[in-house]
DNA sequence: TGTACATCAGTGAACGCGCGTTCACTGATGTAC
DNA sequence: TGTACATCAGTGAACGCGCGTTCACTGATGTAC
């Protein structure tokens, strides 16, 4: 049956809302049209509806999380929240790049424009946040704060013992702030 | 045709060569199972008789990879090598960690054993190459360290633009070196 | 050392399954009067 | 404002394909004598 405008409006974002948990948990890969369709509520068939293809979604889900990531925040609490156990363990609503960065690699150009497109921007945003006199100097650290932090939680959701992961997110937290 | 006993033993270790650079090249979903058996100069259907599963082969795979993985190493030219633009471009034959650890965070139990392994084993080796007094300093400096470098390559990896992929390995290993 | 035969690693056709994608159909929406 | 009908978002069966896995077969290996 036909919806209406606000519903295909509303339908659109279920989607790509259900898709950004999905892809963040699983991969890309691993998570089929279906699964994504009936996270939103929706049957597998109305997907082409709204996507031209998996792909399409896969880079249209990547531009929506990464345009939603942190946009605004205190460095701080922003760093101790990115390296919580709780971020570790719940990639499904945590950071984009940690969860998807390395997957992008082997998927389309306009999935990983977008993926560029966001690190540009976030470590931009990052350089304007950390102390030091010259601009250099600040964009250093942001882009090795930023490494760090990313790696930390890959390596720590890597690894199957929670100490171990523990550590490696305590002391990368550490030696970030040893600056 | 029935093969002798060092033909097997040959022909496991190619295959083993040959997941190695096919799962670091494009992750682990994405290679098949013929794909891996030809490009050891084998047929799909003798795969069994060496791997019980596709998942035995994934974390047989790893722990073959992570195991010859920088045993022995100098430090400054560890690094070096590991943020250079040839590593980042050359995943199939670069560090099995930086290539394949997000990706086997949604492998079986086995795979992560080897990359928890892995893991111990690689902080434990770095935390002695370390400079400082105090062995939590040098144990924070190779954590932190190895987080940085792992996630410079993944990012630089993610983003389509060389120049910009320049800049965070560079900028990384200066981060890293300013210590 | 030479021979006869049991073993078994590798081959390639075949399987069942789930995937991405297509399409005829349905019925609520929204427009034209 | 009320009605008649064209539109079209969503449904669910169906498609072709590639995957992981199985299996009957082959013929070189390696053992028993």
């Amino acid at each position: 049956m036909k919806v209406s405008r606000e519903q295909v409006a509303e339908n659109r974002e279920a989607i790509l809302a259900a898709a950004g948990k999905l892809f963040r948990e699983k991969g890309f890969d691993t998570v089929s049209v279906a699964e994504v369709m009936n996270a939103a509520g929706l049957t597998h068939g109305g997907f082409y509806g709204h996507f031209g293809s998996k792909d399409d979604l896969i880079a249209q889900t990547l531009a929506f999380l990464l345009e939603r990531a942190s946009r605004d925040f205190d460095l701080k609490p922003f760093v101790a929240r990115y390296l919580s156990a709780d971020h570790r363990d719940n990639a499904a609503t945590g950071c984009p790049t940690a969860a998807l960065a390395a997957d992008t690699r082997q998927q389309s150009a306009a999935a990983r424009e977008a993926m560029t497109l966001a690190q540009r921007g976030h470590i931009d945003r990052l350089s304007g946040k950390m102390e030091g006199r010259r601009a250099a100097a600040r964009r250093r650290a942001a882009i090795g704060s930023w490494s760090a932090m990313v790696g930390a939680v890959i390596l720590a959701r890597s690894v199957d013992d929670p100490d171990f992961a523990d550590e490696i997110l305590k002391e990368t937290g550490a030696w970030i702030a040893a600056r």
